[in-house]
DNA sequence: GTTAGCACTCGAAAACAAGGAGTGCTAATA
DNA sequence: TATTAGCACTCCTTGTTTTCGAGTGCTAAC
């Protein structure tokens, strides 16, 4: 067990160290620590065990006479302590209730802001994305004389509709035929296996209107788009103001900067779902310069995966300053996962 | 015309004050403007008329050794001016060809970060807000044995659809009378005008699938309640730290919130839309503390309404420090709210 | 009415001076 | 041998003082 060379006292001053810098965002000196309760040693042994632990790599020195702060090793080490732990309670936690909302887009929104307001950290959430999409239904409807509405659901209940344009009028009985054409043609389809082949087909039989086919295809295409992008909810992206070391022109302008553009946050979210291996409580925490994504090399961030079953999920991240209270966000984190969990799993 | 009461050098001393200030960001000094091209007076003599501006409530002393800078008066006269020249000329501006985009939110996203990339101030665009929706059409379908999907189409092409989980099956013969029942009570209303006893008398009507009539109601009065809260997309928030007087910790953290929260932004929307008096350009300027909103008062806005047609309209934004250059930013705004008019026109 | 000249003001930046938290080392102690 | 007290040293922080210079208002001359 002690793969980390770290007799228990180290383990202790290590802990404490971290502890007290996650209240108070201050370097941490030995005279503090051996005041520290339950360690009844002199300031001068601990100063020549954070020798020993800055030697080892675990905690840094600002500056000569500054006291110790984490290193990204020491909060790493610290991190998977906390996931050894035995299977965390789940908190009650009646802030997080989240009120029924009918449209995912407007639950993942408000969970977010739950989250932010309940942290004190920045929170991401990415909508499902769906590994592998099949078609549900297909309909398509005559607004007007010259406008027809495609809609296409996908399982998981995804929505998206296209308003197509047609050159002539179709009769009712001709769209009545197309929409049993598409829907016996496609139903249960997943996308990879429309090929060009089966297009061709489609259209052959739609006969003179067959661009139409074209497009209500365009908007399945659509839909995979969508997939391949998934939406990113961000909430409490000013918290990070709260916190002096985050705070400086420089480093808030490019961590809002990542929040505003989303872009790298996405990249963060395929990351986190690939990599499903922090995977016995499901969370993952990237530290500092673990960070995929460059430019929040000061932050940290702890994600999880929800499910929406049938092979769809999503990530769920708080960001942070490197001294955030993981042991909280782990613990929020997992409540908001099993609520996230529960909600869709009712829903279906 | 001289109804501010200020002569013409006084005038050219004003202007040449604050076209300075919005250049620099600094007060400026008498012995600046002395070596302004085309004033031939010393150093003295401006100062004097500069104590004469700032009796009159132009300009401002930061503090007593200091160059002068505009007060809101100052800008809001040199706004006023730039209001009166002959209609500007609509500038050529490659850089904003819109790529087609073939669904209104991702078109104004796009519009709102290439406004704010081409300005280097944030931006915001709301979504058109409908003064008299109409249904256009309705139309509910089967996805499988208990779920009916509903599509709402409102004048103007917003769609909305909704999933309705019925309790026991209905055919298709049953379907076909309800989709005729909905459509041919509702086609062509606008909110207003479906009352209490319409909504009594499709019911009966629908007979045992009367609470369907419910749930698809509901989702009307969603498109409803979407149009009283616009949609509003932002971007280059973080654009603000380029200008130094308003990313110190205090400022920045206010503005910010005021772009995540987007209620304020809102409320701003709202404001604009309803007083259309600045309507001779129909561009409207806020400065400092003329602005609707609170903790923004460092900045201007300077917003103008496009239109969709029918009644529709939304509002683009574009808001920067107070020293923002007006100029420019009118004109650009101009030519993004005609573009965006003939976009939305071709598009009908 | 304009301008040169000058004393004055006041902020910004630099220079300086404690003060103090924290360290590393050494020597004494248990 | 491990711990601790003691001490000199480092270097950040804080506050004070000094300097510097841009800019002003006023007065007197043009």
């Amino acid at each position: 067990m002690p793969e980390h060379g770290l007799d228990a006292r180290k383990m202790k001053i290590l802990h404490a160290i971290i502890k007290t810098y996650l209240e108070t965002g201050e370097p941490v000196g030995s005279r503090t620590l051996s005041k520290y309760t339950d360690l009844n040693v002199s300031s001068a042994t601990i100063r020549n065990e954070m020798a020993d632990l800055e030697d080892l790599g675990y905690i840094l020195q600002p500056h000569t006479s500054a006291g110790r702060i984490p290193s990204d090793k020491g909060y790493r080490l610290y991190v998977d302590m906390l996931m050894e732990e035995k299977e965390q309670e789940i908190i009650e936690m009646k802030e997080l209730v989240l009120e029924k909302a009918d449209q995912m887009e407007k639950l993942l929104k408000q969970a977010a802001r739950v989250l932010a307001d309940n942290t004190n950290y920045a929170t991401m959430i990415s909508a499902p994305t769906y590994n592998r999409n099949r078609l549900k239904f297909i309909q398509l409807s005559k607004v007007d004389e010259t406008q027809l509405i495609a809609v296409i659901v996908m399982e998981g209940n995804i929505i998206k509709n296209k308003i197509v344009t047609v050159d002539q009028e179709i009769d009712n009985e001709n769209l009545l035929k197309l929409n049993m054409l598409l829907n016996t043609s496609l139903n249960g389809m997943s996308i990879e296996e429309i090929n060009l082949g089966m297009i061709a087909r489609l259209k052959e039989q739609a006969g003179i209107h067959s661009e139409v086919i074209s497009d209500v295809l365009d908007a399945v295409a659509n839909v995979i788009q969508l997939e391949e992008n998934p939406e990113i909810y961000t909430s409490g992206a000013t918290n990070i103001f709260k916190y002096p070391e985050l705070s400086d022109k420089q480093s808030a302008q490019e961590i809002l900067n990542a929040f505003e553009e989303k872009q790298q946050l996405a990249e963060l979210v395929t990351r986190t779902l690939a990599s499903e291996e922090g995977s016995s409580t499901g969370i993952q925490v990237y530290i500092g310069s673990e960070m995929p994504v460059a430019n929040m090399k000061d932050c940290s961030i702890v994600t999880a995966t929800y499910e929406l079953g049938k092979g769809m999920q999503g990530t769920i991240g708080i960001i942070g300053p490197k001294r955030m209270d993981y042991e909280n966000v782990m613990k929020t984190l997992k409540t908001l996962k099993t609520e996230l969990d529960t909600i869709f799993h009712k829903e279906e």
